[in-house]
DNA sequence: CGCTCTCGGTTGTAGAGTACAACCGGATTG
DNA sequence: CAATCCGGTTGTACTCTACAACCGAGAGCG
């Protein structure tokens, strides 16, 4: 890896006289990870007005697992479910995904993305791919890859208790 | 770095037919980093009831910068004045910083945190800092140094900009 | 069968966070 | 001084969210 180190950044508290180099590390992607995601959403909402956030990742859910129930999505996603249950309401509304009861219980109701959902899905994904791919361009292939599986193995790690 | 690919995880969307792996990559780090950041205020909300994620971002920028305006809350965090009006409203109320006007320039308040407000920060830091370093427990540290660079690297490319 | 219990989902209510627009009062400049 | 700029506050409205109460459909049991 190279130059990244010192990149200014938020990197002013210099931290540990005493501790080891990794408990800077841990510092650092701490404010970092949190400086994120307290952008993320608002960025988020200022590329695509039309697609919440969250109402993307539960499209995504959809999609990936090709039809859900409500109570899987707030599982998944720790959401309450009456908070699922509106943004439901709401991605129904606008047409993007429908309901379908289930034949063999009537209680559950399975979602599916509609075409338009699965269109206006891809839209999104790939202006905000495009985005991510432009804030990584010049990065060595390498370190994309190093980097995607370091996210990976830090969310794996942590999806049961947050 | 190991055996971090193919966690399962998220990765289930095996894209890219034709696609060079740095799409591949790009793509994990989009969608991991989006879920990241969808959880982390909630997750944030549970482990400190008492403060905030912007909140402690906020108490967090007046740390390091030892004092500043709103505007500059403002403007570093690419929140409306009106919401840090706000904010500091209420960490203020809660005797977390204090206000000082600017003698050279009555129209300005220069906020400070109060003896309460860094022992706070200084509590939530250190018991967020912890649950980080719990999460990546067991990670070489060679793998935490460069987990670390990429995000700064990753966000100082996109300071400017989200 | 009928009673209770569980479960998926909705609705009522409340609170945080946010933006935008209108405004206020001190500072700056012509 | 008048016009303007700038830091900050207030009014308003909307979204996301949780919690609690509820509803209707299975499931288990006497």
């Amino acid at each position: 890896m190279q130059a990244v180190e010192a990149s200014g950044a938020t990197a002013g508290t210099e931290r540990d006289a005493a501790a080891p180099a990794a408990d800077a590390a841990v510092e650092t992607i701490h404010r970092e990870l949190t400086a994120f995601a307290r952008r993320a959403r608002a960025s988020a909402a200022r590329m695509h007005p039309e697609l919440s956030l969250v109402s993307y990742t539960l499209l995504g859910h959809l999609e990936q697992s090709g039809g859900c129930r409500s109570t899987d999505l707030a599982d998944h996603y720790a959401l309450d479910k009456s908070t699922v249950s509106r943004q439901v309401a709401a991605l129904e509304r606008a047409g993007l995904i429908e309901r379908r009861l289930d034949p063999g219980d009537h209680r559950v109701q399975v979602l599916h993305l509609t075409e338009a959902g699965a269109r206006i899905l891809a839209q999104v994904t790939e202006s905000r791919r495009e985005a991510f791919r432009e804030r990584l361009a010049g990065w060595p292939e390498e370190d994309l890859r190093r980097f995607a599986g370091y996210l990976l193995r830090y969310n794996s790690a942590t999806a049961g208790d947050r």
